[in-house]
DNA sequence: CCTTGACCTTCCAGTTGCTGGAAGGAGCAG
DNA sequence: CTGCTCCTTCCAGCAACTGGAAGGTCAAGG
């Protein structure tokens, strides 16, 4: 199978598998006489497997510790969620910082009146300090 | 006042201003004889503005959009207003986003036992489908 | 046999928003 | 004069790809 066919069948793009390769988060893809790439369905599980961990958020970095636990039959499973509970704890952190912003966001916006008048409370509040309403 | 305190007024370090001057996010600073960058007062405000909106989580696009506005005495709140609404709408979406990959997340890491013998459903979830836990 | 088109190969550049470092000049204390 | 800190420039790199150029391969059609 060659590259083209390998991507549709992991739903990614032949570039990005490419871009793996070169990272050495897959192995080098063995090659056919003409020098294409070949790949045959354990190569696409494989992809399969980095596109979903990625899917979900997980870095390359922590797809390819995922990686190596999913090739180790003797992993504990305990090892799989720590991976797993970092990246939620992550995610969480994230999450919090984007609230904070939409919260402090929406007070400007909630105070500006939003016509075609000049003054304007989100630029003030982004020139002055942007803290909360000062009640 | 010399790059390095302006840094320290306006909370960024010297390298960003210098990146900011080179991107046209603001002017080219006036220079002194001795070809250091020359700031004051207002540029220390500028800096501050920019910084305030890069934490609210504007990108640097949108940044120099409301700095347009900023220094438009004519302009209209509601156009500052529609900036900072999109930039809401965005956040929302990358919100939902993460908590859609953390249900999946904390589904699977529920599955999971998380001791020391080898089988994870984490594992599992990531090499089948991701489909939620089937009932 | 030749051309067309789809595929493959490599490498380089760009994205976003900086950040680090090297190499060299400027200014001041001792 | 020697240090030291600051400033200047430019080049490189982070994540995680994505796009494009230049060229090789392969199967089909006229």
């Amino acid at each position: 199978m060659n590259i083209g066919k390998a991507a549709k069948a992991a739903g990614v793009p032949a570039k990005t598998i490419r871009y793996y390769e070169s990272i050495g988060l897959i192995g080098s893809a063995g090659r056919r006489e003409n020098g294409y790439r070949d790949y045959d369905a354990r190569d696409v599980e494989v992809l399969r497997f980095i596109a979903r961990a990625r899917s979900l958020g997980f870095p390359v970095r922590a797809v390819g510790d995922l990686l190596k636990l999913w090739s180790d039959r003797e992993r504990a499973s305990a090892d799989v969620r720590s991976l797993a509970q970092d990246h939620v704890r992550e995610i969480d952190a994230k999450v919090a910082e984007l609230m904070a912003m939409r919260r402090t966001l929406t007070d400007l916006i909630d105070r500006c009146h939003g016509d075609d008048r000049p003054d304007c409370p989100i630029l003030e509040g982004l020139s002055s300090c942007h803290a909360k309403a000062p009640a």
